[in-house]
DNA sequence: TTGGTTGCAAATATTTTGCAACCGG
DNA sequence: CCGGTTGCAAAATATTTGCAACCAA
């Protein structure tokens, strides 16, 4: 399959999950998708508007804020980082990662058992020199499953 | 050791690592460093912030987001998430990781080879129900590596 | 004394929101 | 036509910066 059927399927996927959802297919909705979904260049909302602006001269940065979060709920994007509102800070320098909880944002430290170990995808170092390795589980913790019962 | 002598050590590490980085030991770093340390809550800036303001009432937000960067260069501490200044969106559903630079903040897919498999750390489903896993392998890009020669 | 650091205020950057007009189904 | 979506403008949130006074070494 060529990338350009390959996007057109992803497309079709969208619209799909779009009917599915009671959510309308607009020409903004599909432009901001293609967007994304075109490169592998990991795009800002920014990029999305400057680019998407050449097409249509009219859309506004806030559609694509919006839009952006939509196809989020949609699962149609996901993003690469930034997924809390602010920076947040660890003095626990012993490696170890985080649970994340998508619904109140709190973070517990994952130390790993004594027969565990941290393995580093092996095409990791192809891409450049290794400073850290950052893991993250996300989900939603204790608390808040207890709460929605 | 009982955790107050834990994070005397600590402090007493931050002060080894200002003197060699000729940075000075003030009242406020003090502060600030042992906010982040002495809980497991991972505080943001403001909640530091707020902390510190009933023992030093004259702090100023600013110093606190000044010095939290210095600590971070000190690798003294480190953000939890948050580590690019804007969201970043992929539309790549297939289960990936990714190699950010610290650099210039390009983002490289990570795929598995076909003998790796992803671990998710035994622990982690202690703290609640997992939606997904997060990997990021942080470092210099050879992009970057080759512009700094 | 001296240069790194602070507090203040103002600026910047990023993202969000209210609202009326618009348009997809 | 109905209700989800857009564009506009303004606001909210998070973080950064210039500058003079301050203080650790």
């Amino acid at each position: 399959m060529t990338s350009e059927q390959l996007l057109n399927k992803k497309i079709e996927e969208l619209k799909e999950a779009c009917k599915k959802n009671g959510m309308r297919v607009t020409p903004q909705r599909i432009e901001i998708f293609k967007e994304v979904a075109k490169s592998c260049e990991h795009p800002d909302a920014e990029k999305i508007y400057d680019s998407i602006k050449q097409k249509m001269p009219n859309i506004s940065v806030d559609t694509v804020y919006r839009t952006l979060a939509s196809l989020e709920e949609l699962n149609m994007i996901f993003r690469v980082d930034n997924q809390l509102p602010k920076a947040r800070f660890d003095a626990d320098l012993r490696p170890h990662s985080h649970f994340i909880c998508i619904q109140c944002n709190e973070v517990y430290d994952i130390f790993l058992e004594s027969d565990e170990k941290l393995q580093i995808p092996k095409n990791a170092k192809k891409f450049g020199e290794i400073k850290d390795v950052n893991i993250q589980i996300r989900g939603i913790c204790n608390k808040c499953l207890k709460k929605s019962k």
